[in-house]
DNA sequence: GCTCTAATTGCAATTTAGTCTCAATTTCAG
DNA sequence: CTGAAATTGAGACTAAATTGCAATTAGAGC
């Protein structure tokens, strides 16, 4: 279903399905979680199918563009994706101790967004709140 | 005032005011609104002190460390800080058409932090909300 | 005010995520 | 099948940020 998604994505731009985007988003829709780009070529070479580091950023680049990919967040160490197919909104709580994000869905911050930009005249296009701390595990 | 929080960090943890420190912490405070590193350093040179790139960014995390400076968020540039002193606490709209931060802050939005954090067992110690879209002026 | 030592500095080298260039290759519409 | 246009991989490159190190400096104790 993503393959279509993106193939008919890419049709529509005049841009080719090469073995290499498959392979990309395959593995993006591999396995569930959160990931960043290194990891997600690393398992791309282990995997045995082949795209070179700048097919898979210039991939995810495009899988971000038709919505079949997510950023969800910037670190120090560089950027963090998740995929979104059969994935609905939600924000994150990151662990400041064990780096673990938990993903979490609240009705009332969607609705307190659309009231905040109203009030400011903003047209809110997305939002992401980003809770940070201890989780279970490594509160003491 | 930001001088004196600034120097007893300083003291507490045996480290010294050099002139450096100073020149940072100062221009970080002659002016309002958000920064990066870069626009820091060529603001600090152009103003007579002087203080080496590396030194602002070493001085730079001295002053999160401290409380004084806080991250705001991380671009595809890099990091953007805010001085925090005589600054409450707020979040941010990041208008995606002329990158313009507006500020605001929600009561609501605070407490239902700390709803979330409790349905979650987690223990938040801090939050951003990032809501990006089109501001004001750049709406059509 | 002087001394001494640990902290600090600046510079340049380094790291690291990510982008870009370009010749060779591949896709796919016709 | 063919050929124009898109895509690829390899490595050069960029830019933000960090680090190593020799020279310098702050400031506690005298």
């Amino acid at each position: 279903m993503e393959n279509i998604i993106f193939r008919n994505f890419l049709g529509g731009k005049g841009l080719k399905l090469t073995k290499e985007r498959t392979a990309v988003l395959n593995e993006v829709y591999s396995f569930h979680g959160h990931f960043e780009p290194e990891y997600l070529y690393s398992r791309i070479k282990d995997s045995g199918s082949k795209a070179s580091r700048a097919s898979v950023y210039r991939t995810l680049s495009l899988l971000v563009e038709c919505g079949l990919v997510k950023k969800v967040t910037r670190t120090e160490k560089g950027n963090i994706y998740e995929h979104t197919y059969g994935h609905t909104h939600h924000d994150h709580m990151i662990c400041d101790i064990c780096g673990d994000i938990i993903e979490f869905f609240s009705e009332k911050l969607e609705n307190l967004q659309d009231e905040i930009c109203e009030k400011n005249s903003f047209i809110g296009s997305s939002h992401a709140l980003e809770i940070r701390g201890r989780c279970k595990k490594c509160r003491m």
